[in-house]
DNA sequence: TTTTGATATGTTATGCGTAACATATATGTA
DNA sequence: TACATATATGTTACGCATAACATATCAAAA
């Protein structure tokens, strides 16, 4: 008995809306997101079919360890030592008690000691952008990592927006969860201070918060952006410009730092001030664009991530300038290889799995009281790959002032 | 007071060793993971630099409601109602409680409420890899849905691995979370009833199980896979293989069938069974490779995901082949503009955000008793994009038996 | 003046699993 | 035989916020 659901909307909206055969609506909704996506979506051409099924009763509620036990003829306590393997229990007792928790299905309720004994097994992961590859790599590292412990670890994205860091925080400190992993999205101490304030343990990643009592795990940021800009300069390249993202956030900065202490050392004081602030993911190609017609021009930039450079790119193509010919580009942590099978940007690479595994590791050592007493700032080295999109200066002598 | 932190390891080992002053070690894993995603990190050539500060003392613990409530000379029932903005509170009254809170820095806990009234607020994503953008998208959507209705997500990832599946779903239910978005590791009923026996509501993203009596939001996959071939055919391709994925898994088989329906309709039935299953993710090119051997050649290849169109195009690339001028490629659910921007694979496009974000909805309206009574098949609406990676065949003529 | 309803605050019971303690039997040792 | 130890099971209290109920005051209406 399926009843037909059909769908209206025109091509120029993001999706249909989808109504079910008793005229409620069910939602269309997510327009002006998934438009930022990138994605344009018009109604299908084929016919669509949506059926409906009659549900199933369903009043029964969950057993607890009361219910086992009953069953079982045994108190809770027993029922406990059966599922935690603690204490004494005769086998007779436990085949009792484990054919009762099988008929009922029950599965225990972690809440009860949760609250009981403040701790939640629970980890949380704050970051700035899940849409980042780099960042997903980062997340899988810090869940294999919670995995071996058994923690479970909750996701936040924050999208670079201090309004939503500071609602999920919020959130993660009423569920009590035991520790955060922070990618905090400005450098104020505040937003780390609150979370210590409620004695939950916090692992910074990737970014510095100056003047935060805090451990820290991240990327050689200084030391890749030097040997970069480095790379370039051996190149032949006597003017360079940096693409960096908001002047708030560390790695912008820190990587800034490392490209004027190469350009001075070499040298290339006239590129000091060669530093194009922007944002991580909003229309990142507008500086590269704004850069170009800086006099005399730049044959080299250093897109300080890697949708800056993506957009770089771009930026480029319209102008019809040719990588390396005409320009050469850098850029930190390229997309992996199975997004990008054919790896061109010349990179820093930070070790992002790795970045996430070691600071869960950090962050659980210190909930099992087993870690370093001392605060941990762990910088993780980077490794430079010099690929297709660097070569020498077309023609240095002509465009030199 | 910073005490020097070393690093061990070799060049050829994934990531050095890293070592605390007294000689613990910190940790040095997650190798295979981290080479898998197409790392190959070495020894940073500067000095890296790790310092350790002492730890502050802390061993207060966190402010419940009673501590609220003793500073404010109050019960605890009127502070609760000054959070919740509950029944009466009189001016005074109120200001002494925020007054007390804001001098605790009490948050409230959730746990208690959550274990008194059997509701989390929590939903959890499982999902099969969050290294793919797709993933990544509906998993925004997902997230957004629920923070319009103050629920928080917990995602997992299964690496489209059953035991690490029922790992989550079991760790999921001891937390009590209220319902679960669910893609399944393949097509058995089981692990969707486990999870209804437990009184929780699921709803099955992207794939469809049979025999499951359960929601489910998905894609067109056999419209969007008719009219990719579709198009190949008009083009004038008369061998074309289809590249697929696991044969238990939904869309895998759906787009094969949406495949040959439209071999079938066309008389190119000698196309029926040029399908090559594979996986989604471990070595996707090998059925391109295994496929290339084929003879009489084919001239267009169907990927069935993003993932195996890329190692496709690497393979094709190695054997000397262009695209499209030897070999037409199309695929489903390319990568995103911000990771991909010049998109050049002529594409089905599901829309990923939309089926996160309605797949919550639906589950959210269940959960507070308000959507549709009636089981739900949602089919959302796909989208051919046609692009540069699709042409008519060289010689059709010549290559036709 | 009495009654009614609105306002304001407090008390109690509840959810679930387990640490801590208590009890009881069986087994082993002095 | 007396006492110590190992084994086996049970009882109680606890954590936290809040629904449900109880109580108390005050202003307005009858």
């Amino acid at each position: 008995m399926h009843n037909i659901i059909g769908m209206i909307g025109e091509m120029s909206t993001w999706l249909p809306a989808i109504w079910a055969s008793d005229g409620r609506q069910l939602g269309a909704t997510g327009l002006t997101a998934a438009v930022s996506l990138g994605y344009t979506v018009t109604r299908n051409m084929l016919p669509i079919t949506c059926y409906t099924n009659i549900f199933g009763e369903k009043e029964e509620s969950v057993p607890t360890i009361r219910d086992v036990a009953e069953r079982a003829g045994v108190a809770t306590m027993t029922v406990s030592r059966v599922i935690n393997n603690s204490g004494y229990v005769s086998d007779g007792t436990r085949a009792k008690v484990e054919e009762a928790i099988d008929e009922l299905g029950y599965i225990p309720n972690m809440l009860g000691p949760s609250l009981r004994f403040r701790q939640t097994n629970t980890l949380a992961l704050v970051l700035a952008d899940i849409t980042n590859p780099f960042w997903t790599i980062v997340a899988r590292g810090v869940e294999d990592a919670a995995q071996e412990k058994k923690y479970s670890v909750i996701l936040c994205n924050t999208d670079e927006n201090l309004k939503k860091q500071d609602q999920y925080v919020t959130m993660l400190l009423k569920r009590r969860i035991d520790g955060i992993l922070f990618v905090p999205a400005d450098d104020r101490v505040e937003s780390v201070e609150l979370i210590q304030q409620q004695n939950v343990d916090v692992v910074v990643l990737d970014r510095c918060i100056a003047g935060a009592d805090v451990d820290v795990v991240r990327g050689d940021s200084f030391g890749s952006a030097y040997k970069l800009t480095q790379h370039l300069i051996e190149l032949g390249h006597e003017n360079i410009a940096i693409l960096s993202g908001p002047r708030n956030i560390f790695t912008s900065t820190e990587r800034v730092t490392g490209f004027r202490q190469a350009v001075t050392e070499a040298g290339l004081e006239h590129n000091f001030d060669n530093v194009y602030w922007g944002s991580f993911r909003q229309n990142p190609g507008d500086s590269a664009r704004q850069a170009l017609q800086s006099s005399p021009q730049y044959t080299a930039f250093i897109a300080v991530n890697n949708f800056i450079a993506y957009s770089a790119l771009q930026v480029f193509a319209q102008e019809g300038l040719q990588v390396p010919a005409d320009i050469s580009l850098v850029t930190f942590d390229d997309f992996p290889a199975s997004i990008n099978p054919k790896p061109f940007l010349t990179e820093a690479v930070q070790p992002a799995y790795e970045m996430g595994f070691q600071a869960a590791q950090l962050l659980l050592a210190h909930l099992q009281n087993e870690g370093p007493e001392d605060r941990q700032e762990i910088v993780l080295p980077t490794e430079i790959l010099v690929r297709e999109s660097t070569a020498a200066p077309k023609s240095a002598a002509i465009i030199k002032m």
